[in-house]
DNA sequence: TATGAATGAGCATTCATTCAT
DNA sequence: CATGAATGAATGCTCATTCAT
């Protein structure tokens, strides 16, 4: 690894401590609400260097989203081996440890509210966040399609009834009740029943594939942030 | 009917005038970065006026919130006759034209991101709306599961899981493009489709059910707002 | 007595009310810190009403304090018979019960508080008040020395001491106590006092007056306001 | 000296600017009716630099109170040499010198005005002003009539007496009118008067001690303020 | 005559942003 | 490079005053 000069070293730990504050900030109290005295403050820095990390509130606001966004979204780059129904399996855990993180749920609700004010955000969050993964996922079922192993007309639909069957309730409720943390094998019981749902209905083999799908156990959480 | 007097008729008006107003610069703003000026401003009235009718800008929010909530969710209060797959389309139906409402869309996104502020506002919200419907459709999905049209072991999954097939993915989407207008065919296409894998995972007899799916077609917009 | 019409002493008693109303709210808030509708409401009536009364905050703040002023220095104008002893005994009771009168304190308070800003009214209370008494005190107190009962040369100063000895500390105490109420024989003690001093210092045959003096207890309060 | 850092001293000054500023606001104004604005602009600073030193309009006004109440009795610390007469002498234009200060008389208007709604500045007036004064002169003519030089039975009434005599007339009228400059003979008018009063009502030596105090005369102002 | 309702102007306080050190 | 200090421009809220009824 090169060896990076200090001066350079420190400014990006300052720019980190600033991004993670804001994050913090912002969620606590919405753009409007957030002071960048707060935003100082929980950096541990004064506003004056504040301002010569980031020209403006505005700037400060949307770098920290998408610096965020991608920060959370890094780890969920999950292929894996094994047959269908445990990759199924795996790629949706790796997408409710994802999308349940507290971290990325402050950032949704944060895009969300503010989607008015800052429409680009919105667009970039679903562009580098959903979309991708929609798309990916449309491969993946398209391919096992072509194999014989799954049967359905509309791959994008096909996908999103997934996503929808499997995350869609706890991930409503977690950005309604900000307190509410929600047990592991809570998620398991969505997680499971929205794979069973979705393999009875777009299997060609259901019986086999569920059969499989119970032999199947919640992996280790692999949080990853902070 | 008997008449009003001209005083309360005025009051009448102009609180909600103030509460439409609130709604559209709340929903632009959010909490912190809508002024009452501006509240003002959009109602036609002056400030002090405002505060004649509220008493702070947190009570107008609060207000404003249950409010316009109770308004929308009104007309949203189907049961109707027919077979099961029609009065499950009536309901997927119902429902899609309540929920992708514009405004309640907006407002969706204000309580979403407020609710680490006002977290009673966003459980206020689950209660009136979401929790409300869902046991609605539990019971009348277990219902129907005596009647022996249906099979699952768990209600509110099923539920969840209609929910989720027919309206996870568009409103999402809608969540984070406020601009976006999902025109009718298109929301067609994801109730249909939703009402579809529902059917092939639930229903007792699947291919019955799902050749009279296809013979329903989507009701004439009932949008009620304003 | 003649007849008035009812319209005519309905206007003087609401009237009334409204002074006394102001004389509480300015006496509580000072003039900048009293609103006219904490007037209004403290006078029972409406605020348009409360204009019809008076042109201005600025109007009613003069009117009541000259009219309180007057209502309260009314029952002021002892004379009485006896000789010089009881004489200046039941001027001094007069004065002293006039004086402390919590309303008039607060009056007074009112006027120190804003003789910067209206400073017609400070000279006006002066006017109207102290320097009536002194005038007919100095003329009293002219005549005694004239009958050979007392001694001194400028009868300004006299007077002025005979006011200061009784009367200075305890309405001093008084102005700064808001919630302070001298008893009546505490009062006794600085009334006794004062006309003690008084005649040692005054009196042509000190011995005599001092025994007069003590002979003489205080008078029953005369409060008379409201 | 040690010299101090430019940005404490800095500091320091702003603050005393910001305090006279705040006496001359809020005594042409009272409490309510002075604005944070004004005194901004008075102190020559903009309002958030006055916000920086003091939290609210409240805290700002009850430093200053106690700040430049201090400042004002601190040069009234008098003992000095001589006989009695002198002493008296000596003490009674002390006090007159520190009471008659334009400033101070401010200081008092503005506390009496306020008194209702801030109980407590009242209080610590008088225990820090006159009830400091009033105990020391209470211990000093216990004192003399301990070496026989006086007589009396009540040292307070004593001491209240004094104070009357020399202080209440000239600045009762001084309270009332702000713009009044009392002159400096006018002022020895009454000073000698009170003493002699004093003298004949409670020396035990009249005759001689009334031949010192004709010796005496008014000493030099000693202003201090500013 | 009396009043509910309305408003222009003002006030305490805060904030994003910029200097001077 | 970092910071204490400074400020123009809001913002929530109130008040004296005026209409319309």
């Amino acid at each position: 690894m090169t060896q990076m000069p200090r001066r350079q070293l420190n400014r990006l730990m300052n720019e980190k401590r600033i991004l993670t504050a804001a994050l913090k900030v912002f969620s606590e109290s919405g753009y409007s609400g957030a002071s960048m005295d707060a935003v100082a403050v929980a950096a541990g820095l004064s506003k004056p260097t504040l301002y010569q990390y980031f020209d403006s509130k505005e700037q400060l606001f949307a770098t920290m989203m998408l610096q965020k966004r991608d920060d959370m979204l890094l780890p969920f780059r999950e292929a894996g081996a094994g047959d269908m129904v445990a990759q199924l399996h795996r790629f949706a855990w790796a997408y409710a440890d994802t999308v349940m993180q507290p971290d990325l749920l402050s950032l949704a609700r944060l895009t969300i509210g503010e989607v008015q004010r800052f429409p680009e955000i919105g667009r970039a969050y679903q562009a580098a966040g959903p979309d991708q993964v929609l798309k990916g996922l449309m491969d993946y079922l398209t391919a096992q399609r072509g194999a014989g192993r799954l049967s359905f007309d509309d791959a994008e639909l096909a996908a999103e009834d997934l996503w929808g069957l499997i995350l869609s309730a706890p991930r409503t409720q977690a950005l309604y009740k900000p307190d509410l943390v929600i047990p592991r094998d809570a998620l398991a019981r969505y997680v499971h029943n929205g794979l069973r749902v979705f393999l009875r209905a777009y299997s060609t083999n259901p019986a086999t594939d569920l059969a499989a799908l119970n032999g199947l156990h919640a992996p280790v959480s692999q949080q990853v942030n902070q």
